[in-house]
RNA sequence: CGGAGUGUAGCGCAGCCUGGUAGCGCACCUGAUUUGGGAUCAGGGGGUCGCAGGUUCGAAUCCUGCCACUCCGACCA
């Protein structure tokens, strides 16, 4: 992409309304515009990056069994009232009415909608286990929006919903899970830990909020230190098979970590003091197992192999794409801008020409530009007459993981720059290095 | 919903107390000089001063009501 032709609005000052750091280096990257309380317009470059955050989601419910899905936004209150939550939901579900006078919801959530699906299809305990994720709007009216995309009104969220005969299948799903959200946020770069959560009323242990610790984190956290360096399960892991998804569950789980709410004392004083890690920590995502809720009062039913019927056995899954990208924000950024990890960012490469215009500074360029893409890297190629103090500002902003810089001392040399946005490396290098760096040797 | 605050050009702000026909920086347009970390000079465009009433010869400024947004709290992915 040009950068003369995109649309890629950043600000230079800090708007007023930006408290938080990602709330504030989104607004100035040009990854979003306020269309009011807790709503949001993505921008081309704030596209870009839920598309490729919402992408990794994708791949890894996939692998762990899900099934993608897509249901609307708009509910009928009668479905809610059949499990009786039209009138416990508070005012953070938006009522409306079609013209027919009919009345609608605007889902916050989809618990209803998906046990009506699966109640009107699935009658055997052969047809289970199943999982139905989908990828869609909510829109919750909260009582305080803020912080920008991190606690929106209307947001995006991955919501898987599980089904299984019992207890022991519902658990095995959640297991599955869990193991996929271990892999989906270190996929995007970032340190999820796994705190047992509020079962509520529901009670059991089947609860679990991903917190990714940064500094400006929503709550207050506790956990062993032992979390950092515990090893993530690959994409060789085998989701087939129970026995070593629980164990791997079990590693997870083991190591003390609580949320404020959650949190004791007494264990907690039982940890090493070098141990302690208490930090602040931003929930990412929830799973939670909840049993006969749904199934029950809406009369989802399978056979079992005892030829009774049984209520399945539910649970949900939530992520919240939008929110991660805050959340990386958060975890990932200098005084210049924003540090995309390679998997999220919206471009691969930043490459810069310092003087447009000039002949060998401008062919080098296009002959970079065309070479990076054809190796399958996605290049943003700052081609405007901006002088190049600017154009590194900007690059530094939007926080591409390398900047590969073209100026007219290195091009009459051949030569061309590297620049690393993470650790700020850079190193000069050949025309030919640099296509080999970014597999598009010739 | 309780408490606090802010609304003046696309963005950041001054002006308001002490009414007199709106200003600064950035951004934008034109030209020149510049050109390796957010250039300089000259010229220029852009505003129902959040909205509605009221007071006054005259309101961004004073009064009343409303709206929007932000922050703190209770709530939440």
């Amino acid at each position: 992409m040009r950068l003369s032709r995109y649309f890629l609005p950043i600000l230079k000052e800090n708007p007023r309304e930006a408290e938080i750091v990602s709330h504030r280096l989104m607004l100035r990257a040009g990854m979003i515009r306020q269309q009011g309380q807790g709503s949001f317009t993505m921008l081309p470059i704030g596209k870009r990056v839920m598309d490729k955050v919402c992408q990794i989601i994708r791949e890894e419910q996939n692998r762990a069994g899900a099934l993608e899905i897509l249901m609307p936004t708009i509910q009928s209150a009668e479905l809610w009232r059949e499990s009786g939550r039209y009138d416990d939901y508070g005012k953070e579900m938006l009522r409306i009415k079609d013209r027919q006078d009919r009345e609608l919801l605007y889902g916050p959530t989809n618990e209803e909608m998906v046990t009506e699906i699966f109640r009107s299809y699935v009658k055997s305990y052969k047809d289970l286990p199943l999982n139905l994720y989908h990828i869609q709007w909510k829109f919750r009216d909260e009582v305080r929006p803020r912080f920008g995309v991190m606690r929106g009104r209307e947001f995006l969220m991955k919501d898987a919903y599980s089904f299984d005969l019992n207890y022991e299948g519902a658990k095995a799903a959640y297991n599955r899970m869990f193991v996929a959200y271990l892999r989906t946020f270190t996929r995007m770069g970032l340190k999820a830990i796994p705190m047992r959560a509020d079962t509520g009323p529901i009670g059991g242990d089947l609860s679990h909020e991903f917190i990714i610790l940064a500094e400006t984190g929503e709550s207050q956290v506790f956990c062993d230190r032992e979390f950092l360096d515990l090893e993530v399960p690959g994409a060789s892991t085998d989701f087939g098979n129970d026995a070593q998804i629980a164990h791997i569950v079990k590693e997870w789980t083991t190591p003390y970590a609580a949320t404020d709410e959650m949190h004791d004392e007494a264990a907690w004083d039982k940890i090493p003091a070098d141990d302690r890690l208490s930090a602040r920590g931003i929930e990412v995502g929830h799973i939670f197992h909840f049993g006969e809720k749904y199934s029950k009062p809406m009369g989802a039913k399978v056979q079992g192999p005892d030829g009774k019927e049984h209520n399945v056995s539910m649970g949900s899954y939530g992520i919240g794409p939008t929110r991660l990208i805050a959340a990386i924000i958060e975890a990932s950024h200098d005084d210049a801008g924003i540090i995309w990890p390679e998997s999220v960012a919206p471009f691969d490469i930043a490459l810069i020409n310092m003087k447009v215009g000039d002949h060998e500074c401008d062919s080098i360029c296009e002959r970079l530009y065309d070479a990076f893409q054809a190796a399958g890297k996605d290049v943003l190629y700052d081609d405007t007459d901006q002088r190049a103090g600017g154009k590194f500002a900007t690059a530094d902003l939007i926080g591409l993981p390398w900047q590969v810089i073209v100026g007219p001392r290195g091009a009459a040399a051949g030569e061309v720059e590297i620049k690393n946005r993470r650790t700020g490396e850079r190193e000069t290098v050949s025309l030919a290095v640099a296509l080999e760096r970014f597999g598009a040797a010739e």
